[in-house]
RNA sequence: GGGGCGGUAGCUCAAUUGGUUAGAGUACCGGACUGUCGAUCCGGUGGUUGCGGGUUCGAGUCCCGUCCGCCUCGCCA
């Protein structure tokens, strides 16, 4: 009997949820509340469809046979007031079934109604549509201002599309937790009232009222503290924490991001490496579970996420790739060319033979000819289209991109054989080497990169594989495809754009080299490679991590190649330095990104979609105004001053 | 800080070469209607064209400045 299943939604106020109603309800008696998503008035016979988390259900307003009804309002029901009804559950006629709503196969005869939260008269109108409307009016491009949005996010909110994303991203979060509280880590939280981290982005800063003129900086990580808690003892440490940085905003980047954060002992990169794979696994597959009615080819796709991932390294990636986050969903693999174009003439052979010096005075070969093979497109791309990958690879500072359509059979010659950008540059020679290296047949496409340095060529090529990818729709062909992989082996040390000869540490000084390489580390530091590893999913760098260094002394040699005086390592780490001497095990770990991690689940572009209160591209609240201008007074008590006068505000 | 696009009714958009009283859909208000599902039909309210200045007989439209939003480079793991 259906009033006999005590719905799990039941409060003090509703009996049911709305989402829930279904079939199995036929007959109970019911109250549901709810905000009005819709409503269809035919006079006497209205129809509402009520609206919460859950989902939405067709209720009916009789006013022939329950007249009291009228006298309780039913015909003056307006969009987004929040009504209380009673009623009993029937089933619709066969004609009437909504198969696309799960409560499609019932409605609710209401013989009750009352307004909890009515839409005063002096607001004519909502600020921005919600609920239903405004995501069917998303689809058809008619998007609401994202400023309007924001400053009423409350009502942004009612969304169903953004429940769903925060929903799904609590799921996610679930999954993370239970996954890091089964496997024995535990969740630690660090100050946010801190010093300085060492990611190298502006800080926020917090003014200290006690102590003039000395200022807290907000965490960009939890990254000295988690090593810290190593140190302490505790071996399995994770966390779900904010993290700020004051730079230029993004559609992917806010002022204040979630990282899931961990950090383990005793342990090498196989170790950490493990456990995210397990937890990304499980949040997926949570994930899953949350689309499969709504989505199931995405779901599929989340299902079929498996640890353990591929890897690749560093060197793999740029080659084949062009970048150190490769998008794997595709094939189209880069070749190396260098020795095809060294034999030719003109400029392929003089940027794939040139030398350059590296730091410290030793000549290398720099140069390098990269050749991307594009199956059966000679035809589907125009001169025209050719023409616009100069702009792809511009910013390389590359003028361009040279191409080849083979035309021929092989044994053809000249103009026969292949059409090309390379003009008496191409001999049958270089023409035929360079197919042979790609494994070009007639109908395909090949484009060529070449340039002094060699990461230039690679990432400049790695550009053009992905607007090439782009243009012939391999990117989102699948669109459910999850591909994660680990790109492991980065260098240790770049050159340092500030100081020439220097280096700099390719993610953070407190990584480990590589141990088959540490005989390396004052005499050719740029070919250290390190125990970094960032995890990567279709393109996109989700997080990266490493296995850091334990001893004070590495990490004091460390500092000292990056060039920080033992003065700037006791002011900015020295209390990591102390900690160290009194013994730190070997530890490792990673950070996450999961905001960003939660919007390519959700299919977003932007991390906006999946926070529940976010920021603008200059980093305001339009809702809260924040931020806002300081009393003088406050400003006082804090020891501090503006030093320009806010301009007035509009 | 640089570049691109945009800002017109509550919301989404239109407005010819600079030319009549700035239109449409939706929302809202009023009316009709018992099986709808973005209900339908009829009528109506609603505008400092982001802001400031300029050119012109005349500016939503052209010019200068400025503010805001989004995308992006720099920056940022």
């Amino acid at each position: 009997m259906a009033q006999s299943e005590e719905s799990s939604f039941r409060t003090t106020i509703r009996s049911h949820a709305l989402g829930e109603l279904g079939k199995k309800h036929e007959g109970a008696q019911v109250t549901l509340c709810g905000w009005v998503d819709r409503r269809r008035d035919h006079g006497s016979l209205i129809f509402v469809d009520l609206r919460d988390r859950y989902g939405i259900a067709q209720i009916v307003l009789d006013l022939a046979c329950h007249p009291g009804l009228e006298k309780q309002g039913a015909s003056t029901i307006r969009i987004e007031e929040i009504l209380k009804v009673q009623g009993k559950v029937r089933l619709r006629d066969a004609e009437s079934v909504r198969k696309e709503n799960p409560t499609g196969e019932v409605e609710v005869e209401v013989s009750d109604l009352v307004f909890l939260a009515r839409v005063p008269q002096d607001v004519k109108n909502l600020p921005v549509p919600t609920g239903t409307s405004a995501d069917v009016d998303a689809k058809k491009g008619k998007e609401t201002d994202e400023e309007v949005r924001m400053q009423f996010r409350y009502l942004d909110l009612r969304r169903p599309s953004l429940q769903q994303r925060i929903m799904l991203r609590h799921r996610i979060c679930s999954a993370f937790r239970s996954w890091f509280d089964s496997r024995g880590f535990v969740d630690v939280e660090t100050p946010f009232l801190t010093k300085s981290t060492p990611e190298g982005s502006r800080d926020y800063l917090v003014p200290s009222r006690i102590h003039p003129g000395h200022f807290y900086a907000l965490p960009q990580s939890p990254q000295l503290f988690k090593q810290l808690l190593m140190v302490g003892g505790f071996d399995r440490y994770y966390q779900i924490v904010r993290c700020f940085r004051d730079e230029d905003l993004r559609k992917d980047r806010q002022p204040e991001f979630t990282q899931l954060d961990l950090e383990m002992t005793f342990v090498t990169e196989e170790d950490v490496l493990r456990e995210v794979e397990g937890a990304v696994e499980a949040a997926c597959h949570a994930a899953a579970s949350v689309l499969e009615p709504s989505e199931p080819a995405r779901a599929k796709g989340l299902r079929a996420v498996k640890a353990p991932f591929r890897r690749i390294t560093f060197q793999e990636a740029l080659l084949k790739y062009g970048s150190d986050k490769p998008d794997l969903r595709f094939a189209l693999e880069i070749v190396d060319v260098t020795a095809e174009c060294a034999k030719a003439e003109g400029f392929l052979k003089e940027a794939a033979t040139a030398t350059r010096t590296l730091p410290g005075g030793k000549a290398a070969l720099g140069g390098a000819a990269r050749a991307l093979r594009v199956p059966e497109s000679a035809e589907k791309f125009s001169r025209k289209d050719l023409d616009s990958l100069a702009s792809v690879v511009s910013d390389k500072g590359i003028k361009g991109v040279a191409w080849l359509k083979v035309v021929g059979e092989k044994g053809a010659k000249g103009k026969d054989r292949a059409q090309t950008s390379l003009g008496k540059l191409a001999t049958d020679e270089l023409v035929e080497a360079l197919l042979a290296a790609v494994g070009g047949v007639k109908g395909d496409l090949v484009l060529l990169i070449a340039n002094q340095k060699e990461r230039t060529a690679a990432e400049a090529m790695g550009l053009v594989r992905l607007h090439v990818a782009e243009k012939l729709g391999l990117r989102e062909k699948e669109p459910a495809r999850m591909e994660f992989v680990w790109a492991v082996e980065f260098p240790l040390f770049c050159e340092d754009p500030n100081r020439e000869g220097g280096y700099a540490p390719e993610s953070h000084p407190f990584t480990d080299p590589r141990p088959e390489d540490m005989d390396k580390l004052e005499s050719d530091p740029l070919l250290v490679r390190s125990r970094h590893y960032d995890l990567v999913l279709n393109g996109t760098e989700l997080g990266s991590g490493s296995v850091r260094i334990h001893t004070p002394e590495l990490q004091k040699r460390i500092f000292g190649i990056l060039g920080l005086s033992e003065e700037v390592q006791k002011r900015r780490f020295g209390f990591l330095l102390s900690a160290f001497r009194y013994g730190a095990p070997p530890h490792g770990g990673i950070a996450l990104g999961v905001d960003r991690f939660c919007a390519m689940l959700s299919k977003t572009p932007s991390i906006r979609d999946v926070i529940a209160f976010p920021k603008t591209n200059r980093a305001t609240d339009p809702m809260t105004d924040a931020p806002s201008i300081a009393e003088a007074e406050q400003l006082g008590e804090l020891h501090i001053q503006a030093c320009s006068p806010p301009p007035p505000k509009p």
